[in-house]
DNA sequence: TGGCCTATTGTACGATCGTACAAAAAAGCA
DNA sequence: TGCTTTTTTGTACGATCGTACAATAGGCCA
């Protein structure tokens, strides 16, 4: 795997456009063959494989032809192997600031009394239903690869990006159960996430259910919801 | 990575010893410098990285060079690194045994009221202790990390050793939860797997914590019963 | 002592990895 | 048209990978 610990240290970066280029050339009568924009293959292919595999076990080369360029391109747009990774996410940065904004949205005073429900249902929904988008579904098993990959590629991705997101949802659901220890609700976090990852990445109950059950269907959400929300309730009310 | 997509295919097969060849020099007094037992030392080696790294991200030479060992030695013992990697779990098969013995020993009749708690317990527990164990911290990490891994190493060993433990669980399950929509139950199965890895292979909450929290307390093994029982039972009554 | 089997070692082969680099092609602009 | 800049390409380097193999060392018994 070559993982990244010590090989081709201290060597030069290479240069790179971070934007693709010159105006693209924006006629009004746009029906031409369009030339292709190579930088956003790159990406989505990059994307596609690191969800499928995890970081580690995907190539520079892998990137290249699945997206149908030359592997020296991937270098040209992207540099190295993990800047493209964080580009990935850098690309996806919306979706996170989505949920977040829909764990803070949610009524956490005392007066709600579904407020643990509503703020697993906002912290969740977005993502089950990214899964079940045609566009989105590759990020979201994405983030799932990557919380659970313990590489460090992976873990600064998930720190930089993520950690924000969780202490949001604790310090609200903190709000929503008072005389909870934080303690707990950390670990309650830690709980939650363990089973939204598997709702969205597994790929198990279809056999264990001798192909009846389908993966990642979304119209599960209630049912999730219902589950870690009991859980939450009767974690914190002991 | 290398993985194992098309690498060296086809390729006869070393010899191997599978057991430790010779008598070991059974002298009664045992007090002499104690010839080491070098296939040993590589299978605990090999425990060890596969659950920090996971199995891609480990190669031979790490594994022979942990346990002070040349890197062909490796091969002579175990063959390959597939081989190896499937001996680690062959290794702590009676783990596995110990599991499906405590939940088939649980009573699922409807006489008893905790048989849900009961059954979580007698699933979890034993991963719990193992994992706050000096001799079984790297399995339990290296089953959830497997349990995570997206390869086709990984999942052909998750399928061969641990579906009939979900399975027994399922079962075992259904019978505590009479009316429960065997599909429900599945899904609350994954959930609560989901929950048990995180808790066994999380290093993350003593970072969102600011240092307060230690990862794996074996003594919130009772908090955890209770988040996952009160999710299957919310998730069955509805 | 010599023969036999096991254990151990160093080394080498072919493949793949991430990355760099120079040269060619294409596009934009005067 | 020429000139500059961006995009594209083929290729090569050094490192690391899994694995094989011949040679050596060591223990055991006749």
């Amino acid at each position: 795997m070559t993982s990244t610990r010590k090989s081709n240290a201290g060597t030069p970066r290479p240069r790179r456009r971070t934007t693709t280029g010159r105006t693209r050339r924006s006629v009004v009568a746009s029906a031409e063959p369009q030339r292709p924009d190579r930088r956003k293959d790159i990406l989505l292919s990059a994307e596609a494989l690191f969800a499928e595999r995890g970081y580690a076990a995907v190539s520079v080369r892998d990137i290249a032809a699945r997206a149908g360029v030359p592997v020296a391109l991937v270098g040209y747009y992207f540099g190295r192997k993990q800047e493209l990774f964080d580009t990935v996410f850098e690309h996806r940065r919306a979706y996170i600031a989505e949920r977040i904004e829909r764990i803070r949205a949610v009524d956490c005073s005392p007066t709600n009394h579904n407020a643990v429900e509503e703020l697993v249902r906002a912290w969740a929904e977005p993502v089950i239903r990214l899964r079940a988008s045609d566009s989105g579904e590759a990020f979201s098993l994405l983030v799932a690869r990557t919380a659970w990959d313990p590489g460090p590629e992976a873990t600064g991705i998930i720190e930089r990006f993520y950690d924000p997101l969780a202490l949001a949802f604790v310090d609200a659901m903190a709000e929503a159960l008072p005389g909870c220890p934080r303690a707990r609700i950390l670990w309650g976090y830690e709980y939650a996430l363990g089973s939204l990852l598997m709702y969205v990445a597994d790929k198990r109950v279809e056999r264990l259910s001798g192909g009846e059950l389908a993966s990642a269907d979304p119209a599960l959400c209630d049912d999730f919801v219902r589950f870690v929300g009991a859980g939450f309730r009767a974690f914190c009310s002991a």
